[in-house]
DNA sequence: GATATATGCTTGCATATGCAAGTATATTGC
DNA sequence: GCAATATACTTGCATATGCAAGCATATATC
């Protein structure tokens, strides 16, 4: 067992959950949204055509293909999100991201960008912010739903 | 908006929904314990006494004190923890954990330090190890729950 | 071209979790 | 010492999510 390799991913986890928990309240209550909505509207916002099968959105988020069925309902409802068909294979439902969808994720983006600000600055440096980011994009530059 | 800050943010919540995808696996199967579960148990494990109230438990893992109280029932059928009072207070109902819990959170480390190993291992230096962990505390170091 | 297999989506059921209300006990203010 | 308030826990209800089964469509095999 080697501790470093330990604590570097119990870290990792805590500091997600620590962020998380921060993130949650303010989402719902300024956006309506959750903070894996959220994660739904930005996958879409950088997919091709803004938008993507369900199966796609699943593997990306690591959530079943049910729960992308059932997260995206009442997004739609909403307006947010709307369903398009391929007219080559009829098995296809694409999630798109409508135009007020795409709206919202710019809103929404801000806030976490503001989460992430009281996070990280006064705390790090930009120096190590930049020693971060590039050890992270080594974890998540070949995962299949990468937003970064 | 900062994209620095903003990108630091959303990798390293991949990052952690990443690990956890990959942990969930192989921990229910080889353990019959969820990530959470053994969260929980690791909490008890670092504890004075190896026991912690319901709430102060919920506050360390960022739950709610009605989960742990669920959480925890099945696990004291399962002989994992046991549950005490408190002689002062008694509104107080700790949770603590057995010697069969000791035992089953040892097994589980192992797996996880081993699925730590393969995450960072052929991947990061011990150098960037070090700087990673280094920079992680930070985040972590005053959380109530940090296990590290 | 018919049958077998694979893929994409949805739905029923089970589990996990939070919130708010309820209950029991402690503490505070007077 | 009593009433008001605070705290710890539990329980009912609502929501979120995964798994497995079911259905529709596509692809492969012959």
């Amino acid at each position: 067992m080697n501790d470093l390799y330990f604590n570097n991913a119990l870290r990792l986890l805590q500091s997600a959950e620590e962020i998380k928990a921060r993130l949650s309240g303010e989402f719902s209550s300024v956006h309506g949204l959750s903070v894996n909505e959220f994660f739904l509207l930005m996958q879409l916002e950088r997919a091709s055509l803004h938008r993507l099968s369900r199966v796609e959105l699943a593997k990306r988020m690591h959530i079943s293909a049910s729960t992308v069925t059932r997260m995206a309902a009442p997004m739609e409802k909403l307006g947010l999100l709307s369903r398009q068909s391929d007219e080559r294979d009829a098995r296809l439902a694409f999630v798109v991201l409508t135009k007020a969808g795409l709206k919202k994720v710019k809103e929404a983006r801000a806030t976490f960008s503001k989460q992430a600000t009281y996070l990280f600055q006064d705390r790090w440096s930009d120096d190590e912010l930049n020693q971060f980011s590039a050890l992270l994009h080594r974890l998540v530059a070949d995962a299949p739903g990468n937003l970064t």
